[in-house]
DNA sequence: AATTCATTTGCAACAATGTTGCAAATATAG
DNA sequence: CTATATTTGCAACATTGTTGCAAATGAATT
């Protein structure tokens, strides 16, 4: 499905920054944090203005948040739009880059008496293959 | 053990910030973050001299961290001192507390060919026992 | 096309969190 | 008590994120 697509059917508006993060996030193959997104996306749009689009987008259950530790803010598409299940994260500690496991579901866990879940994070760090390999190990 | 021990196991200097530090974490039964220790101990310490002996601690595995989407840290006290195994972390949106479940371990995942993991986080959200009680539901 | 109106954007200012360099203070060993 | 390495406090700064408000824009209507 193409961002305007996803926009319409959520009745967001369809605006150039909205259009482009989807574009961005859609093909990236891993997350992107608000700075990788705000170097790839032409036209200059402010601070204020992704934050407010990844907060619209998130909503909507377009995009999805990752944290990694604290401060590092990544956003991939959400399950409402790639139509999968929730799923483990895992962080590259070499390269800095963020993937959906897909094939890693969350599952639920047995939570003490009177607990009750919303969702859970599952976020595994290390080093991806890519990495794995340059290290020659 | 006592907070000096710790200190003195691992060859760091005692000064009454790390000292305090570990006494509240030990005794408080829930993570707590920068803020509710600065809150708590007495002798106002540098938010610098919090970070830095927050650093300290975790370097020498006398603290864990856990955070909560981005901007929420909070810290606990380490396995290499519980001697208890990894385990997940409950946030409670209500009250937003974070709570150790140790009797929930954080199981090892079957990674994808290539893949290395190091750390693994499970982050549980929801209402907990007591702030699900007072919503009398 | 032009008009209207709600939404979105950009700007400025601000708040919170965290880091770094450096001089003064302090813990510990001798 | 002294010497020395470590730690602390302060100031300055960087980054991330938020809020209010006026200007710009999207989309529906004429």
């Amino acid at each position: 499905m193409k961002p305007i697509e996803i926009l319409n059917q959520r009745n967001l508006k369809r605006t150039s920054c909205r259009e482009g993060i989807i574009e961005l996030v859609m093909n990236a193959g891993e997350a992107l944090s608000e700075n990788e997104i705000r170097e790839r996306l032409q036209g200059n749009y402010d601070r204020t203005t992704f934050y407010r689009s990844f907060k619209t987008l998130e909503e909507h259950g377009i995009l999805h948040k990752i944290v990694v530790d604290n401060l590092l803010v990544k956003y991939a598409l959400d399950k409402t739009v790639t139509n999968l299940d929730d799923h483990a994260h895992f962080y590259c500690q070499e390269c800095q880059t963020v993937r959906c496991l897909e094939n890693i579901p969350v599952t639920r866990f047995q939570l003490p008496e009177g607990y009750q879940d919303v969702a859970t994070e599952v976020l595994i760090k290390g080093t991806c293959a890519t990495c794995k390999k340059q290290q020659g190990s």
